[in-house]
RNA sequence: GGGCCCGUGGUGUAGUGGCCCAACAUGCCAGCCUGUCACGCUGGAGAUCGCCGGUUCGAAUCCGGUCGGGCCCGCCA
C-alpha cells in the first residue's frame, strides 16, 4: 500500500488512451511513501477471475471485499437498508432494538444455545425471529415498529439459507391484512423505485393469489409470475382414460395436473430424462411427457394410453403443435402441483423466461393454519403459530382444523419466499385454544408462551406484521443466485466460518466457568 | 439423516492406467526495454496431484475410507 502526492494534470498529447476511465489523465508524484508492504494476495483483486473456488474467496474474505463485484452488492446493501428504514420512518414506524439473548422456544426450528455462566445448567437462546418480543411491544403502544433483526436457526444450510441472517421485521397496530400488506407494498415499492429505478415493478399494485390458486396456477406457494406457463388441471379431460398412472391416483380423490413447454416438442431422450429426474426429486412418481405432433397426435411412451382423447387433452391444455406436454399426476393434489411447479421453473429457465430485469412481486395468502403431523398425531401451524384465523373459518378450529384458512401473508418475488406475516392472535382465549389444538397443555404454554399470553389480557390491541429477509431481498436485487454474495462474512453450508475459523472449541476454564463438559461422540 | 458433483504449482485449467519425477495460461523472482497502461522480451523458481489405505509390474487417473467445498432432498413454526 503506497500513498503517492502530487499533481494531477493532463496526459501529454499522444499518450492518453480512451479506453481507460482515468486515461486522460495523469499524477506527476513528488512524493511517494510505502504505508504498509503487502504479500502478493492468494487471487486476483482488480480482475475478474472466473472460477474462483469460493472457499478461497471466504478463507481471504477481507481481501475478496476489495473486489470491486464485492464493493457494489455491499454498497448495494447498505443502500437497501438505508432506503427501507427512510420508508419505514416516513410511514411513521420506529426502531426499536430486541435482544438477541433470549428464552429458548422448542416450537419451530432449532435453537442456538448460549450457555449461562450465572445460572449453571441455564441457557439463553438466539432468536430464530423477535416475534413475541415485537407482539409485546405492541402491547406496550408502541404501534408501529420496525427492526433490521438477526435472527438465528440452526438448521441445515443452503444457498439462500444462513444460520444467521438479517430479517427486515415490522409489526403495526389496530391493523387489518388489507392495511398490512398496502403498507408493506408502499414501502417496498418506493425502496424498489429509490434502489433500483431501471427495474420495473411487473405489475403493481401487487397481485394477490390465495394460497389455493398460486399452488393450482404456479405449483408453488411463492410463485414466479414473471412468465405464464400455468398449470392446467386435466383430471376432468383425462377421467375417461384407460391409463393405470392417471386412473389410480384420480380414483384416490387426486389431481392430474399438466403445462405446457412451448416449442419443446423435440426434446432429446436426455432432455426428457433430466426432466423425469428432477419431477422425481420433487416427490412425484413420474412425468408424462407428450409431444405434439404437426398432425395433432401425441408421441411419447404414454401416447397409446391417450388415443382417442388427444382432442381433449388439447383443447384443455391449449398445446399445438411442437409443443410438449407434461403431465403429473398424484393422489395429493399439493404433491402433484409442487413437482409440476418445479419442473414449470425450470422449463422457464431453459426457455428463458425469468427475466432477471423484472421485479415480479406478489402476494400468496390464506394459507392453511393447521397441518396435521400424522407421526406425532396432532396439528402444528404452517407458518407462525400466532397467526390469526380468518373470521369466516373459526368454526371449523372445532369441525375441520385443517381446513381453517389464516390471515397469513407471504410476499414472493421472482420465485423466491422474500417475506411472510400476519395478522396476530390477540386474544388470550384464541390463542390458548389454537395451541390446545397443536398439542400444548395449559403449563406448557405458561411455560413457553407465559409473558405474550399475559400481556393479551391487559388490552392487546388488534395487530399483525411481516418479516421481510434482507439478504434474499439483496441477492434478488444484485442479481445474484446465492445470499453468501450480498454478506460481508458469511458461513459455509457446513456452518462454518473459514476465515476466523468457527466454530471452535473452548477451554477447560471456560467449560468449568459454564459449568459444561463435553461428552464424546462414543459415550453418547 | 440422505443423494449428486468437485479437490492437480500462488490462482485458473489440461491430463481418466505406462508416452507424466505432470502440461498450458496467469501470477511470482531476476535481467533487459522505458510513454507504458491486460506493456513487451529473455531466463528462473515453484506441485510429494486434499489426506489415509487398497488393487496393479505400474496410480493424478481404478476401488474403499476420510477431510474440505458446492448443489439438492429431508429439515427450515
Amino acid at each position: 500500500m503506497v500513498q503517492v502526492s502530487g499533481v494531477v494534470r493532463e496526459r501529454p498529447e499522444g499518450t492518453a488512451n480512451a479506453e481507460l476511465e482515468t486515461g486522460e489523465s495523469e499524477v506527476v508524484g513528488d512524493r511517494f511513501e510505502v504505508l504498509n508492504p503487502s504479500k502478493v494476495p492468494p487471487f486476483y483483486i482488480n480482475e475478474e477471475q472466473p472460477g474462483l473456488d469460493e472457499s478461497l474467496r471466504l478463507k481471504y474474505r477481507y481481501l475478496d471485499l476489495r473486489r470491486p463485484p464485492m464493493q457494489q452488492r455491499m454498497l448495494l446493501r447498505s443502500r437497501l437498508a438505508s432506503s427501507i428504514r427512510r420508508a419505514l420512518e416516513d410511514e411513521g414506524f420506529v426502531e426499536i432494538e430486541t435482544p438477541t439473548l433470549i428464552r429458548s422456544t422448542p416450537e419451530g426450528a432449532r435453537d442456538f444455545v448460549v450457555p449461562s455462566r450465572l445460572r449453571p445448567g441455564e441457557f439463553y437462546a438466539l432468536p430464530q425471529s423477535p416475534q413475541q418480543l415485537k407482539q409485546l411491544l405492541m402491547v406496550a403502544g408502541y404501534d408501529r415498529y420496525f427492526q433490521l433483526a438477526h435472527a438465528y436457526r440452526d438448521e441445515d444450510l443452503r444457498g439462500d439459507r444462513q444460520p444467521e441472517h438479517t430479517q427486515v421485521d415490522i409489526e403495526m397496530s389496530f391493523v387489518t391484512e388489507e392495511d398490512v400488506i398496502s403498507t408493506v407494498e408502499r414501502v417496498v415499492t418506493r425502496v424498489a423505485g429509490d434502489v433500483l429505478p431501471d427495474r420495473p415493478i411487473l405489475q403493481s399494485p401487487f397481485p394477490r393469489l390465495t394460497y389455493a390458486e398460486a399452488m393450482d396456477r404456479y405449483g408453488s406457494d411463492k410463485p414466479d409470475i414473471r412468465f405464464d406457463m400455468e398449470l392446467v388441471d386435466l383430471t376432468d379431460a383425462v377421467r375417461e382414460v384407460d391409463f393405470r398412472v392417471f386412473s389410480e391416483p384420480i380414483a384416490a380423490g387426486g389431481t392430474v395436473f399438466a403445462i405446457v413447454a412451448p416449442g419443446c416438442g423435440d426434446y432429446s431422450r436426455k432432455q426428457l430424462d433430466e426432466l423425469i429426474d428432477l419431477a422425481k426429486r420433487h416427490g412425484a412418481k413420474g412425468l408424462v411427457h407428450l409431444a405434439v405432433q404437426s398432425d395433432g397426435s401425441l408421441h411419447g411412451p404414454a401416447a397409446k394410453f391417450l388415443e382417442g382423447h388427444e382432442a381433449a387433452l388439447l383443447a384443455a391444455t391449449g398445446a399445438s403443435a411442437g409443443d410438449l406436454v407434461l403431465v403429473v399426476a398424484d393422489a395429493d393434489r399439493v404433491a402433484a402441483s409442487e413437482a409440476l411447479g418445479h419442473i414449470r421453473l425450470a422449463m422457464g429457465d431453459r426457455l428463458g423466461l425469468r427475466q432477471r430485469g423484472v421485479l415480479g412481486y406478489v402476494w400468496v395468502h390464506r394459507f392453511p393454519m393447521f397441518a396435521w403431523v400424522p407421526e406425532e398425531q396432532r396439528w402444528d401451524a404452517t407458518h407462525n403459530p400466532f397467526s390469526a384465523p380468518v373470521p369466516d373459518d373459526i368454526p371449523l378450529m372445532d369441525s375441520d382444523p385443517g381446513a381453517v384458512r389464516a390471515q397469513q401473508y407471504d410476499l414472493a418475488l421472482n420465485g423466491w419466499e422474500s417475506g411472510g406475516g400476519s395478522v396476530r392472535i390477540h386474544q388470550r382465549a384464541m390463542l390458548e385454544k389454537a395451541f390446545a389444538l397443536m398439542g400444548h397443555s395449559v403449563e406448557g404454554m405458561r411455560d413457553e408462551f407465559g409473558a405474550l399470553l399475559d400481556a393479551l389480557e391487559y388490552g392487546a390491541p388488534p395487530h399483525g406484521g411481516i418479516a421481510i429477509g434482507l439478504d434474499r431481498w439483496a441477492a434478488l436485487y444484485a442479481e445474484v443466485d446465492n445470499i453468501r454474495e450480498v454478506m460481508a462474512f458469511p458461513k459455509t453450508q457446513s456452518g462454518t466460518d473459514l476465515m476466523m475459523d468457527a466454530p471452535s472449541p473452548i477451554s477447560d476454564k471456560q467449560l468449568d466457568e459454564l459449568s459444561l463438559r463435553i461428552v464424546d461422540e462414543g459415550e453418547r
